[in-house]
DNA sequence: AGTGTTCTATATCGTTCGATACAGAACTAT
DNA sequence: ATAGTTCTGTATCGAACGATATAGAACACT
């Protein structure tokens, strides 16, 4: 029934790349929510038949759990590299940076998957609701342990708290989510950002 | 066929109080947002019949505007009242405060209507999608205008940006929102907001 | 060539969606 | 009392929802 990772090369081949068909279901999830996107949507959009999507994905769900997988390993991956930066003003401003790219791309649709995709939805798609909000309380997390090594490295004063500080860029970020799902441009994501970091201690 | 305000006292009287259902009404859309809700959740909730809910409210759409307004002259009415306020900064303060309150208030909801109910949706919802983002793009535009008058009235900075300033403690404010969609406590708000206020210029 | 396996494509399945037709009940006006 | 009007409650409507049964096509292995 499922096909294996790695399984035998045996019986009709898939006439379809399952990387490209996610890729095309994030673009729908993406633009219309998790709630708002049909079965029809998807397979339009992916361009592959009903019982091919349940047989390669599982069923909606599932299938909206690979394209958030497939969300964090490519236009969110920005996140994992600022986390990388020297200092703790560096990681904030590549990650703000990084966002204003990700809402103001062309190529994609306008806001962010995990903070638009199931904000508030029927009981149906409640389990879809707390992972997208777990995977949003990962980001902070992280961002949290982050500032947790600054502040040992004194590369954050002694009377800042990591935890309040990741809370705060988190909560930045989700905003700019929000308005880069109306009408915000790139300009005036930039200024908000400047505005944001007078916030960031010296 | 329907109701005018006004009208003769003609016919059968309703059996139900029009704004008490409409309280209902937005209390489920708040919780699980316009596409999330059902028309049998709403008629659960607001204790009327369908041809009751269409005679009053028109359709799904129509209630969930009434029940925006609602919402803007009761759960929000403090966005007007903080405009009020003699300074940018107390503005400010009351607004962010007012927020934390309508977040984490345990008699309602998690989270803001406005930025829940329809951040993505499916093409049917595109109208109720614009129309929460229109009231959006009014709050922001309402802070901005009060700034511009306390720049005039050197109560801001010269140098100071009231666009700028409008549109970043309006994602403030709209990520609180996201945070208090998920599990953010009023204490933690209250130190985002302390954080966030740390921007503001002298 | 024959067999087993896995895919594709059509044609649905039962349920739920938003929205109404209809009949009877409850009121005002005359 | 009767007529006219508007509400309530039942019982649906057609369409769309997510999910599958089934048959045939396309491959590997023997």
């Amino acid at each position: 029934m499922k096909q294996k990772a790695g399984a035998a090369n045996i019986g009709r081949p898939r006439a379809f790349d399952v990387d490209l068909a996610l890729d095309r279901a994030l673009h729908v999830f993406w633009r219309k929510g998790f709630e708002g996107t049909s079965l029809s949507d998807l397979t339009r959009a992916m361009r592959i038949n009903r019982p091919s999507l349940y047989a390669a994905f599982g069923n909606k769900e599932t299938l909206f759990r690979k394209t958030l997988d497939r969300y964090s390993q490519g236009p969110i991956a920005f996140w994992d590299d600022a986390l990388r930066a020297p200092t703790a003003r560096a990681v904030v401003e590549r990650l703000l940076r990084g966002t204003i790219d990700l809402l103001t791309d062309p190529r994609t649709p306008r806001g962010c998957l995990i903070v638009q995709s199931a904000l508030a939805c029927g009981d149906a798609a409640d389990a879809v609701r707390k992972e997208v909000a777990s995977r949003r309380a990962d980001g902070e997390a992280a961002l949290r342990l982050r500032f947790q090594r600054a502040k040992q490295e004194r590369d954050l004063p002694s009377n800042a708290d990591p935890a309040d500080l990741a809370r705060y860029i988190t909560t930045v970020v989700h905003g700019m989510a929000v308005q880069g799902a109306g009408s915000a441009t790139r300009p005036q994501l930039l200024r908000v950002m400047k505005t944001a970091l007078q916030a960031w201690p010296t």
